[in-house]
RNA sequence: GGUUCCGUAGCUUAAUUGGAUAGAGCACCUGGUUACGGCCCAGGAGGUUGUGGGUUCGAGUCCCGCCGGAAUCACCA
């Protein structure tokens, strides 16, 4: 049993001896007891005298020393101003490294047959340009979670939602027919999504050109923007992809394809990966057929124009629109197909969207018409939504070319680590490979570490320079806290000290260990935490607090060099699992560590 | 204007879900350490937790009103 409820329980027990009442144990506050403060544990006694009838010194001393009888584990507590503080004895703490040295995976839920399925749907690009800052925390907070909630005992599906339609994509595909010259990924030597979206800012420029003539020609803007003529062959190229016009879908397939392979190597690089992926060009028809079954059923209705609306008003929402008068679909549409392709693929439990937060309403009217056509989990969908990232210099525009892209970023990252690196000189006697892939850990973890430990709701300001800081809260300092626990195992063994199985529990311990193993036992709780509130910002904090913890403790006290050999195996054992931790929170982040940096 | 979210030190942020003196990092200033690795330690400065009320033994956290910012309210996706 865990100790918390261990305490708990002897409680609510002391309370029916010393009071006559009986009280349930899960009401009992318990906290640890904040690191100012001796002690472990501390119980919360304000909420306990209503039934004491007694001062908070007095009720508490009274609670304490019951404790401290009937529980071997208590070696002595204090009451300070209503909060009754529990020190845990030496021994329990070094059983407790004992329990837990040998489990592997120490603190992650396996899952079993029945466990529930959640489907994590994240990234879900555009196929008309290249992956961006936004993206990546999207898909860093996606990969992230799908890890994090796979730790806690539930199945996950990562699946994925490409907008490869539309007419946004035939802009692209329209300025590549009228000025490409037939340029290829191969010919330019660009990377396809780059090259796609290159055609993409084309069509905008040659489109705004166009406008600024026909205003100039004494138009109004609205007129002009009628009678653009680019506008109108773009629409003309969604109907005819829309009625599958070889030509046009021929070359709509060459584009996304080139698209896709560009995105795959951003997707490898950001060391991220789906189970499922869905393409909106074969969900937006089925779409379709489900708003036209709730017409069918009398859950929507069909307005004089022939368009098609749920009324949401009875929930507090507005009309929506499901289908246009031409009985083309709209986004909603789209993800009603999906969501149906989903369900008929995956016996899915919950379903958690990785969307940035400008969607909440969407979300909020999808979850509505998921439920009205019988989808079980729609009502209580997950939108698991998130802030902008801004940068330093302000905000990112597509429009005024501030927008920071995704390999760009990734490259500049690792150059910057090649480069500390070797001013640090540790990886001398690798080969240019491995020193090679070092450089790379170092500066996704730095940017991965740096964009999950924020509060994923919050807008937030990445800067580039900060992140790879090889101090303070950053990835690199807790991957280095890694590499230096390994080498100390490493010259642990080179003395060839070994530990016992079993370690001798009558050693003593000093107050920075006992804090360091409270952290460690601690870890399970975090990983369900994060679990529960999507948020791998809880574990992020938890790994910098860890390493900032066991940094002190290395300073403080010799490891290998302690000559005390009980003492000896106590610190190698606690840092070797305090090094199994930091590598597993990491692994929930997505980030890998490395054994030498 | 309606709805939703956010507001904590110069900057980036935390607070065990209503608990003790609001805790870190960066940057800045003193000093000390630096056996296993760049670490680390002590101290200084920096906060009316946007603001005014309310509930409570107890509020950064819950409720109400303001102020500021963001998003959204399309036959765009």
């Amino acid at each position: 049993m865990k100790i918390e409820n261990k305490i708990k329980d002897t409680v609510a027990e002391a309370i029916e001896n010393l009071y006559g009442q009986k009280t349930d144990s899960n009401s009992v506050q318990i906290n640890l007891t904040r690191k100012d403060q001796k002690g472990d544990f501390t119980v919360v006694v304000f909420p306990l005298l209503r039934i004491s009838k007694k001062n908070p010194e007095e009720t508490g001393k009274e609670i304490g020393a019951y404790l401290k009888e009937n529980m071997t584990e208590i070696a002595e507590f204090e009451v300070i101003k209503g909060f009754l503080n529990l020190l845990l004895s030496h021994s329990y703490w070094i059983n407790s490294l004992n329990e837990i040295k040998d489990v592997e995976e120490y603190g992650f839920t396996k899952t079993t047959e029945d466990s529930p399925l959640t489907m994590i749907e994240y990234s879900s690009p555009n196929t008309n340009k290249p992956l961006h800052l936004g993206h990546i925390r999207n898909n860093l907070l996606g990969y992230s979670l799908s890890r994090i909630v796979g730790s806690t005992g539930e199945k996950v599906v990562k699946t994925n939602i490409v907008n490869d339609r539309g007419i946004h994509i035939c802009k692209s595909m329209l300025a590549w027919q009228k000025w490409g010259n037939g340029a290829t990924p191969e010919s330019t030597g660009k990377k396809g999504d780059h090259l796609v979206g290159d055609f993409y800012v084309k069509f905008d420029q040659e489109y705004k050109k166009e406008i600024a003539g026909l205003v100039a020609s004494g138009l109004s803007g609205d007129e002009a923007e009628k009678q653009s003529k680019l506008m109108a062959e773009a629409r003309e190229m969604l109907l005819k992809w829309e009625a599958k016009d070889p030509e046009v879908y021929e070359l709509w397939k060459m584009m996304n394809d080139w698209v896709y392979k560009g995105f795959n190597e951003t997707y490898k690089a950001l060391g991220v990966d789906f189970d499922k992926i869905y393409y909106e060009s074969e969900t937006y028809s089925i779409g379709k057929e489900e708003v036209l079954r709730g017409l069918e059923e009398g859950l929507f209705y069909r307005k004089e124009d022939n368009s098609v609306w749920a009324d949401l008003s009875a929930e507090g929402l507005d009309e929506k629109l499901l289908l246009r008068s031409d009985g083309t679909s709209v986004y909603m549409t789209q993800d009603i197909g999906t969501a149906k392709m989903r369900f008929n693929d995956y016996p899915i439990d919950k379903m958690v969207y990785v969307v940035g937060n400008e969607q909440i309403y969407h979300f909020k009217v999808l979850s509505l018409l998921l439920d009205k056509l019988g989808y079980k989990w729609g009502k209580d969908l997950v939108h698991f939504s998130y802030g902008m990232v801004e940068l330093p210099e302000g905000k990112m525009k597509s429009r005024e070319g501030t927008v920071v892209d995704a390999d760009d970023l990734i490259a500049e990252m690792v150059n910057t680590a090649r480069e500390m690196s070797k001013e640090l000189g540790k990886l001398d006697g690798y080969t240019e490979e491995e020193a090679e892939k070092v450089y790379y850990t170092i500066a996704m973890g730095a940017l991965k570490y740096f964009i999950l430990k924020v509060d994923p709701r919050k807008n937030m300001t990445f800067n580039p320079k900060e992140s790879i800081d090889f101090n303070g809260n950053t990835g690199p300092f807790i991957q280095y806290s890694y590499a230096r626990i390994q080498s100390v195992l490493r010259k642990a063994k080179d003395k060839n000290i070994t530990v016992p199985d079993v370690l001798n529990d009558s050693s003593e311990l000093t107050e920075k260990e006992i804090q360091l193993l409270k952290m460690v036992m601690n870890f399970p709780n975090i990983v369900a935490e994060a679990g529960k509130v999507y948020s791998p910002a809880v574990i992020a904090n938890y790994a910098y607090d860890l390493a900032k913890e066991f940094n002190q403790f290395y300073h403080e006290m010799p490891i290998v060099f302690e000559e005390d050999a009980k003492k000896r195996e106590v610190r190698l054992v606690l840092s070797e699992k305090i090094g199994e931790i930091i590598r597993q929170s990491m692994w929930l982040l997505g980030i890998n560590v490395p054994e030498r940096m």
